[in-house]
DNA sequence: GCCAAAGTGTAGCCTCGTCTACAATTGTCA
DNA sequence: TGACAATTGTAGACGAGGCTACACTTTGGC
């Protein structure tokens, strides 16, 4: 490859650094994505059965029980939920706190989704991917959106 | 945890089989989410500079150059890409193919986000992280959108 | 009271995506 | 022409997230 391409060998795209912050971010969205979906889950779980045992929670999510448990050691570890050995999953303060955004952001997404007249059952679905890229500037726009046109 | 729980332990929340297959895809969504942006770059990279370097890659995307390389071996490996050493990286019919139709959808997220009143730069940046999310039905739905509310 | 089934936990393995460090190639310019 | 700087490629490590297989608790029902 030619090296005397002075700067960089594309004139015109964006500049790099910005991209490259975006894909950056993409990233880590994605990284905390799956502790989000546990502690929504989690939550779930204890509002309306009371108990939030590994094996639900697996079946849920459509991994092994194995694999959930492993996650929920993560949650442990970062301070979200605290079990202990065959008594099933709570979570703490920040881990409730975190389940209450997501789970307000999640509701938002798809509301905002139907309202642009994504059906219901694609709404629910892409949402569940969809819902971790949005930011809160997004959130706002979209929460604006939905009080402007009912 | 008590056994005779008959079927499950959660009675109201929504069916197990539906939820974990909303969680499945979205997880291998994400899988192909990398490829995919990959394949939008270095098609971007062909159009406008005439090359796509692995280092320009890197840059781009804000990861180590060794990183790029592994991933482009991948594409490699999935027929996306042809790439001889130290010559720069192309795309296959595949490739290119993909990258058109990511590129559409990349477009049409961020028009929908704008025309919901998202401002550009987080429209922009949030749809690096939404777009590999978005089904077809619900493109479906972004576009008469757009069309209806111009 | 015991016991078998269900749930829980552990171990070991795999792939992906990322990095750093080191080796090899290229192509210009002195 | 040959050396040097940049680019490219390779090796090895690591953590996340997944799985299967195997071991250990718990607990209701007999």
């Amino acid at each position: 490859m030619p090296p005397p391409k002075p700067p960089s060998a594309t004139p015109d795209l964006p500049a790099e650094p910005t991209q490259a912050r975006r894909f950056g971010k993409a990233r880590t969205a994605q990284a905390s994505a799956l502790l989000e979906d546990y502690a929504e889950l989690i939550a779930d779980l204890l509002a309306s059965g009371g108990e939030a045992r590994p094996t639900d929670i697996a079946r849920r999510l459509g991994v092994s029980h194995a694999t959930a448990i492993k996650t929920i050691s993560r949650l442990k570890r970062e301070g979200l939920a605290t079990a202990k050995p065959y008594r099933g999953v709570f979570l703490t303060p920040e881990g409730e706190a975190l389940a209450d955004r997501v789970r307000a952001r999640h509701r938002l997404v798809v509301d905002l989704l139907l309202r642009v007249g994504v059906p219901a059952e694609a709404a629910e679905q892409d949402a569940e991917g969809i819902e971790h890229h949005v930011s809160d500037v997004t959130l706002g726009a979209f929460s604006r959106f939905l009080k402007d046109h009912p």
